[in-house]
DNA sequence: CAATGATCCTGTCCGC
DNA sequence: TGCGGACAGGATCATT
């Protein structure tokens, strides 16, 4: 599932792939992929790529039009660029052209991603309301520590808030939490401030490991050219059976989704 | 404001 | 071999 390293590793790759290209017309194959606040004509010139960035797990793409788009891949999202123009699969949902004849494919099996279309004074609600980036000086123990004094949930469901923190998902969560050898289902107001300490650093750790390596692919994830990252074989915790240690490992249902732990080594 | 559960969706895997 | 059901899960929305 595409999370902040594999999201930092596909907008690497858009910008080598398409950056400073004219994108000539965006086209929709399947209703609900292209979402148009903008409501300007997109089969239209909407002008050259300027910057491609990210912000959480969402890729944002300026263009000299004064136009961004703000796409983001859910679970199974992909962009490939296509060069010649290859065949559609029945996942492509969309597709970008450029002026120079090159074409970049949206793919998505599960349908969740989306790409929008904003003019320059608009923005979008959920970028706006990520809480801070998790490898900036923003993120420290000071901050988690305060963000958390409200919040009785369990820590684990607050780490995928992308309100409190931006770009980490269940993977992360679980492996950073692991790192910090604290337990999920620890309501996160009882964190002290250097569990918070120390889970910031889990966090930063894990995440600048993964992107070093591309990211991780457990299933659907690829990079623009279709590689793999290269990550999951270091997970120490999601998906296994045992941990590092060698002690067995708990799955549980966290908020519907599926949380890995170490009972000895995380209390 | 916080927390919870349903919802969106389809490919894959498991048991019978 | 085929089929039903569980599962994967990020974000959004409605409800409490």
């Amino acid at each position: 599932m595409p999370e902040l390293p594999e999201v930092e590793t596909v907008v690497r790759g858009l910008r080598t792939a398409v950056g400073g290209k004219a994108l000539i017309s965006v086209t929709e194959l399947r209703a609900r992929t292209v979402i148009n606040p903008a409501k300007t004509d997109l089969t239209k010139p909407l002008g050259r790529i300027e910057t491609v960035e990210r912000r959480g797990k969402y890729i944002l793409v300026t263009l000299s039009s004064g136009l961004h788009l703000v796409a983001h891949l859910r679970m199974t999202g992909k962009f490939i660029l296509a060069d010649p123009p290859q065949q559609l699969s029945s996942h492509t949902r969309a597709y970008l052209d450029f002026d120079d004849g090159t074409r970049l494919l949206f793919h998505d099996p599960r349908t969740f991603g989306q790409i929008k279309v904003y003019q320059p004074h608009q923005s979008d609600p959920a970028v706006q309301a990520l809480g801070p980036e998790p490898l900036t000086n923003a993120f420290d123990g000071v901050y988690l520590h305060q963000a958390l004094t409200r919040r009785q949930s369990p820590i684990k469901t607050v780490l995928l808030n992308q309100q409190v923190i931006a770009g980490i998902g269940n993977i992360y969560a679980c492996e950073a939490l692991y790192r910090a050898g604290i337990r999920p289902g620890k309501p996160a107001n009882k964190l002290s401030a250097p569990q918070c300490a120390n889970l910031v650093a889990a966090v930063q750790a894990v995440l600048t490991e993964s992107l070093a390596l591309g990211g991780t692919s457990i299933s659907d994830y690829r990079n623009v050219d279709d590689k793999t990252g290269e990550f999951q074989h270091f997970l120490r915790v999601y998906g296994k059976q045992t941990c590092p240690q060698g002690h067995a490992l708990n799955r549980i249902k966290q908020a519907g989704r599926s949380t890995y732990f170490c009972p000895v080594c995380q209390k």
